[in-house]
DNA sequence: AACGAGCATCTAACCGGTTAGACTACGCGG
DNA sequence: CCGCGTAGTCTAACCGGTTAGATGCTCGTT
């Protein structure tokens, strides 16, 4: 591997010169020096060597996206985005799976840390992740989950309250009588959104009302399910506060030979691809996952600096869309 | 944040002895010494920066995986397996997803060489990816799908010939009498290794048999089985290459009103957890994803030497196992 | 007492970039 | 014709580790 000294012999210069050729350096090289550069470069093949650049700098250029689950397609979906996202501002991310271990999460934390990327996007699945390594370390970190009142970091999502309500009443309006709400499994600031969103909508109806919680998985979601539609409070219709979940569901539909729309209506939230093509189709609430990722990237890799020149923490909430689709429309 | 200078003043050391103690170094340490740089180290919360580390070691303990789809569950969760093995040997995973896109997969190679990969795992649907860059820069790679007799790669794979055989031959046994096949979309060594297990094992019987190619994507082949299934030629059973596909499939029988399995028979390759919780559930060739990813790993980090010391190159193949469901048992 | 072996440690070069400071040459104003 | 500003370049220090070579010291031999 060619290194900016052999590229500089080759032309004849110091590699100072090379180095401000390759970033238009803080020194100004003439129109010569730079063509010669260039072209010995070529004839090299050089390419510069992003570790040490990185030491120097101070700069890896790299992301680090921790999530949850990424064999979960919103997840993964997510992923995606925000792959594109840096990668059009010529980043590198890192995905690493929590597997919804707190244990792991930190510790992908404290590994991200000392590969020292430069900033952290952040989903979790705790209401108040430990953000302690994170802001030791002096990195920048976005949450793209709703975080507790007290967390001092910034956030990007959906105002889950708000969708909760908004798929709530698109049951009601659908006309059916009982409504039941799957929420995640734990007390977190997100699940206590999606309660506050149902009952708001419920509030004042007179329909029957169950809930039930779940892992976010389609055999943890099925299996509940599965014990829920048998069960006294069996709803005729249920909001699930994740696809994976709503596939759980229409899994168990499917297993006690439940017809759905007809005897059981089923609602989730994040309108993954795969939602189009379940059988029958699921009605959701779809995330704007690249505009998310878009503006996660954003705020991180060009920084987020107030009038004043300090970092500014932002709490975005970004629009959903409800997808209506077989399985909620009777 | 604390450096091995600062830790060997602390001790009263030279930062030599520090790294030896953090590596067990290539000199030995006094006990006492020892005592004083691990008392120092704590006290500062010193953490060797990786950057530096890697930079004169030559090693970043870090893998690159690049994947045809990170959305697509099957990779979903082979990331998630080759993580699980690379995090175990103290490696971190970098996820690259090249969209199916051959430039972008070139792109990502490139990027992951020039930060520094240790080694490169590649999920291409290319029947030959041009491996140029990976060996330029001497590094050595692991193909999780079956290269062409040319390449001279490692490559981990299970059987397809052998897999579509064995799901093949399993829609013979439940009777039906006409059998398609939705392979994928290039003319690749897996394509052939599907179409000739396929033709094997309907050579010799009077099975009527129909084929289709189609993006490996839900939607892509939910668009081609639609117009299959409505043509003269439409089949009673179908093996579809990937579940993928095979979901497509069961959306698109759904969408027509065919009964699976009473009308249309469906069989996948993969066997993802997703395929368990279709409706109806998913019959499939489950592919030992951790087993590889296992395998994959140890090669490229404890390296894998033959008795000379040369880097060998190994291609092995790995059992799969027919899971047969409701969607292929009439 | 003299010498070699072996251990522990320190010094300094090195990995491959970045960049401030020193230096040169040139153009222009006075 | 001199002085000064500036563009262009080079030298060398620096980022924070790793590690070979040099050094000093102790201990066992003869």
């Amino acid at each position: 591997m060619p290194t900016a000294r052999d590229v500089a012999k080759l032309a004849g210069t110091s590699n100072a010169v090379v180095s401000y050729v390759f970033n238009n350096g803080p020194r100004a090289v003439s129109a010569a020096a730079r063509e010669r550069v260039l072209k010995a470069a070529k004839e090299l093949d050089y390419k510069p060597n992003a570790l040490a650049r990185a030491l120097s700098a101070g700069k890896t250029r790299s992301i680090g996206l921790i999530v949850p689950d990424i064999a979960n397609p919103f997840f993964a979906e997510l992923a995606r985005a925000v792959e594109i996202a840096a990668a059009e501002r010529g980043h590198l991310l890192l995905i690493g799976d929590s597997a919804t271990v707190e244990e792991q999460e930190r510790r992908l934390m404290e590994s991200f840390i000392e590969r020292k990327v430069d900033s952290i996007i952040l989903v979790s699945l705790l209401d108040e992740p430990d953000l302690k390594p994170i802001n030791v370390a002096g990195l920048p970190v976005v949450a793209l989950h709703p975080l507790s009142a007290g967390q001092h970091a910034s956030s990007l999502t959906i105002d889950y309250e708000e969708a909760a309500y908004v798929a709530t009443r698109h049951l009601l309006e659908e006309g059916y009588q009982s409504i039941g709400l799957l929420n995640g499994p734990l007390d977190s600031v997100g699940t206590r959104q999606h309660a506050t969103g149902f009952e708001r909508a419920v509030s004042g109806t007179s329909v029957t009302i169950s809930r039930r919680a779940s892992p976010i998985s389609r055999a943890g979601a099925a299996e509940v399910a599965l014990e829920w539609l048998r069960a006294a409070d069996a709803p005729r219709s249920i909001y699930a506060t994740t696809d994976e979940q709503a596939h759980g569901v229409l899994f168990a539909a499917y297993t006690l030979g439940l017809n759905v729309p007809d005897e059981l209506a089923v609602i989730g939230v994040d309108g993954t691809a795969a939602s189009e093509f379940s059988v029958p189709p699921l009605s959701s609430i779809r995330q704007p996952t690249q505009s998310i990722a878009n503006r996660a990237v954003e705020i991180l890799v060009d920084g987020n600096v107030d009038a004043d020149g300090d970092k500014t923490i932002v709490n975005e909430l970004f629009d959903f869309e409800l997808i209506v689709r077989k399985s909620s429309r009777a």
